[in-house]
DNA sequence: ACAAATTTAGACAGACTTGTCCAATTCGTC
DNA sequence: GACGAATTGGACAAGTCTGTCTAAATTTGT
């Protein structure tokens, strides 16, 4: 991984605050320009670094594009699995605790400025590169979805939750949540907190509506009406 | 609209086919390697003429990718206002009947050539051309969600379906009837129709636990779990 | 303070694009 | 069959971009 140095002194901290400045400033181009239309001069002035500099890090275009996709993955996949650590496991309020998640969902992994940017990569050239973003595919929502999943199974083995399909009923939890944000993360624009939260308190609702266990026939009338 | 012409005679149809021509080109290779990465020659290519008659037709690249996104628009919402009057709105067997309006759905709208290209270039292009494409969002998902809402509130009405807030319930219908395509969305791809039948199937199976009349308990455990 | 490695600015060739111009050709119509 | 409009292919200038190279300046560790 690390360019070749002298046997126990590594470069200066400076070399790697510029190698992740570079691939920053590239995430941030590339996804605002596109692949074809992102120019290194534009990402080395963006980064605060000479072209030259890019390059020696880099090698060329092709590879600081697989670079940042590769970091913007890992870190995005960080996030998501942090924040499935603090799935509800033992609710005090179901409704309260699964939006609370929602919205640390959203704000923490889908809407911050790494799910943003590798979302709208992989839209946009997902396609040219099958292999980088088969790779994704796997890391990220494969086994997301499965740990969610799992997180739903035991909330239903405790009594809390009445579900037939625990991977079924986590995408179906995740395309709720996120139902009124899709023509804002369409268009790549960040959505309000009170959007966030709108959709997550709606979203989950609608949820605990379908796979809630039916003691408290009364939860969907509860809260305040949110248009 | 029309190029100008002499008072009584028009141009030959040949003309106005190869306009679709290098529109329908257009799409594609905008679709496939961007706006920047799209290549005037290539797109003369892939019409089948050559590249003076782009010129010619649309002036310059900017105006002909404006016209693309027009054209897009204009047959995407076509098809999905016709789809929407096929709305079941006296079911005869509700959940059969919300299945094959999602199928339908997907398969003339969402699925199809035109909707997975204007997806794309929305997602791909939407930030640089906010006017075009805040005109594609109120031609668009404005009035089709209302529209969409208006036929889930007269099924409410007529009391096949409890509903709080008929444009919450038409935004989570397609969420969850689409939960399951999501990545293959993402990536551009094109489910199959057994996935698109699966997903509808488990997405309004969930929607009508949550806004069904509870008449019918048993709902939920009638079909077989599609995994 | 010194030596080595890194960074920088700039020039550079090669390739590619866009959009224009033009002469020759084809096509549809009368 | 002949006329006029549309189309074609190719050449073209102007601009942009990538990736390389070099010599000078800077930074780092010792």
């Amino acid at each position: 991984m690390k360019p070749g140095v002298s046997p126990d002194t590594f470069p200066p901290r400076s070399h790697e605050a510029k190698r992740i400045s570079v691939v920053e400033a590239a995430a941030s181009v590339f996804c605002r320009e596109g692949y074809a239309g992102a120019n290194i001069d534009l990402i080395a002035a963006e980064a605060g670094v000479s072209r030259q500099t890019v390059y020696n890090h880099h090698g060329d275009k092709e590879k600081l594009f697989v670079a940042v996709v590769r970091d913007l993955t890992e870190r995005c996949n960080a996030g998501i699995f942090a924040t499935i650590a603090t799935f509800p496991d033992q609710p005090a309020g179901l409704e309260a605790d699964l939006v609370a998640f929602a919205v640390r969902m959203n704000r923490n992994c889908t809407c911050n400025r790494d799910g943003r940017f590798l979302r709208k990569l992989i839209q946009a050239e997902g396609e040219r590169y099958p292999e980088l973003f088969a790779e994704w595919r796997e890391q990220g929502p494969g086994r997301t979805w499965s740990a969610l999943a799992a997180r739903f199974a035991r909330l239903a083995y405790a009594g809390h939750l009445s579900i037939d399909d625990p991977d079924v009923a986590a995408r179906q939890f995740f395309a709720l949540v996120n139902a009124e944000l899709q023509i804002t993360f369409m268009l790549g624009g960040m959505p309000t907190e009170e959007e966030v939260l709108r959709s997550a308190t709606n979203g989950v609702r609608t949820f605990l509506a379908a796979f809630g266990r039916r003691k408290a026939a009364s939860v969907r009338q509860a809260g305040l009406a949110h248009a």
